[in-house]
DNA sequence: AATTACCCTATCAATCTAATAGAGTAAACA
DNA sequence: TGTTTACTCTATTAGATTGATAGGGTAATT
């Protein structure tokens, strides 16, 4: 199941990408318009700060707003911080390999075996598309 | 992340398709040549009978079977039982689908359209591949 | 200087997961 | 026929995670 938090941050995301002019958006603005608990979506907001997605201006008309061009915005990048790794078994994941502590051998373990071409397919997909994509 | 007891129920089922006759395996042996405990692979095994997957003896020289080819035994159906829908989210699933609660147009909704992506490269994993290939 | 709105910490109920325990039941075999 | 074997079922549990909420703190505009 995708998360809260991933969905959220998706959704907040294309909301910022949505903007025509690059001024700051209030949370309480964008929690309203997508229907999001005001408090949970500051933690995610944050987060996307701190990972470089997004910046942010405090004081009257303060609010987030998007650093990069939404053509430049992978989802691979996305959905490794807002949903953590993209494989399903740390055993084929890129950015976060961990052996699995009960297989014995990599090599002839199905489930090894299975989850590498579900982990290839769906980078193939968050690959190919950028928050532009998600608008359009 | 994949839960254990798909995972479980992955490596049971390669392990009885692996076998040369089609003698029942007693849930022990493949406790131990899987590293799994024993209680939980039990529950698995049963539900893996109750739906459709394999068959089981009582008794003395009891144990579990697969009723099919392991050619005719495809992910999509092994998955859906044991993780359950393939979709990330709800509104995307072919068998399971329900509408968000919080969105108010499918059609427009990014999340929407990236997990219909992603879930159509999912299955596009699942339906070509049986349990035979995962032995392979 | 006051307001606005981001920032941070802590807490909480609900849910899910993985594992365990223990008793029950059906089938095989001597 | 009776005992053994191994599947079947129910219940319980600790632990982790999720999603949400509360409340105060801080920095930057006006």
């Amino acid at each position: 199941m995708l998360s809260k938090k991933t969905k959220y941050g998706l959704k907040a995301l294309t909301y910022l990408a949505a903007q025509k002019d690059k001024q700051p958006v209030q949370i309480s603005e964008i929690a309203k318009a997508e229907n999001i608990s005001q408090k949970f979506l500051e933690s995610i907001l944050l987060s996307l700060r701190k990972s470089g997605f997004l910046g942010s201006k405090k004081g009257k008309g303060g609010g987030y707003y998007l650093i990069k061009d939404p053509k430049e915005v992978l989802m691979t990048d996305v959905m490794r911080i807002l949903e953590g790794p993209i494989a399903m078994v740390p055993c084929v994941s890129l950015n976060f390999y961990e052996k699995c502590a009960d297989c014995p051998d990599e090599a002839t373990c199905s489930v090894n075996k299975l989850m590498l071409m579900v982990r290839d397919a769906n980078l193939e997909v968050y690959r190919n598309n950028t928050l532009a994509d998600l608008i359009a």
